[in-house]
DNA sequence: CCACTTATGTAATATTATAACATTTACTTG
DNA sequence: CAAGTAAATGTTATAATATTACATAAGTGG
């Protein structure tokens, strides 16, 4: 991980995005092929559309764009494609926005936190340890045993906020 | 605060649930007439079967509950009211759900973290500053700034782990 | 009481997601 | 390679959640 692009969870406005879609694509095939998991054409062009931007999309946009490329398909296809995908943890739901993001640190499905700039709209993927520690500390002083956690942070990227 | 029903997050399995209820709306209309906010008859009544349980609710089920007691309503008018309430800081959205639920803190709007059993349903709200620190500090490294933040934790209530 | 604001009613529709079953594709094994 | 099987995709319909737009009613202040 020492690409220049990822030092930080977000990129700069104009970063080579071309860089994060082929990235992407590229562990997807690995990860896939790795696993036995069939990357078909289909799951392939959704991850695409999916990593299309840094923003979260819905099921219904990659639909369109689907469409707006000339492949015509219904929605459970979109979901089923978008099921596999995060299965394999290539891509998040983010369940505050209904949409799903690409994932960067993909290899295996795993919990996330995300932050969500209001102003852009992009989402950046953050794993960060003390907040699931302090999640399931503050989850065991009542009991409660952690299963799993939604975490979806909204603000300004630095982008946004003039950092 | 030192009513025994009310020590940690979740209550007993057997708790006296009408208190629950009868505090909750109290409560409400105390909070209601200081703001001049009117708490109407609907209203209360949403509010009522919000508290119905301590799982959170659809607003369709609130729907079927208002039907069911003889009152004909569209869901226009359950958003509303929960958009009333919610204003209010009454109740909670919980995103990961599509759901509702009564605030027992309430006072004000706030934000909060959500504890879900997935055995029994029952969601109880944290108000954990740790939580919120750890997640405006790991924003921050970043460079994020952060609004606010949907934390919704699944796993085990102490009722349903055994503890 | 009148004018005004707020709340609710009514009808239609948007948005997100899944169920059920048919067909096709690709993998496997003889 | 052909037949059999499992996995993926197609097709159609529908479920579940939420909102828009406009009409009516109810409360509030002069």
């Amino acid at each position: 991980m020492n690409d220049p692009q990822k030092e930080g969870a977000f990129l700069s406005r104009n970063h080579d995005h071309r860089l994060c879609v082929s990235d992407a694509l590229q562990s997807a095939e690995e990860v896939c092929a790795r696993r036995g998991a069939r990357l078909t054409a289909l799951r392939r062009r959704v991850l695409e559309l999916v990593w299309d931007t840094h923003a979260p999309v819905g099921a219904y946009d990659i639909l369109e764009r689907l469409f707006s490329m000339g492949r015509r398909a219904a929605p459970i296809t979109i979901y089923r494609a978008l099921g596999f995908l995060m299965d394999q943890g290539l891509v998040h739901r983010l369940a505050s926005l209904n949409a799903y993001v690409g994932c960067g640190s993909s290899g295996a499905p795993h919990n996330a936190q995300f932050l969500i700039c209001k102003a852009c709209g992009t989402a950046a993927e953050l794993n960060d340890g003390r907040i699931d520690r302090a999640i399931t500390r503050g989850a065991a002083r009542t009991g409660f045993t952690v299963g799993g956690s939604v975490v979806e942070i909204r603000g300004l990227c630095p982008d946004c906020s003039g950092n």
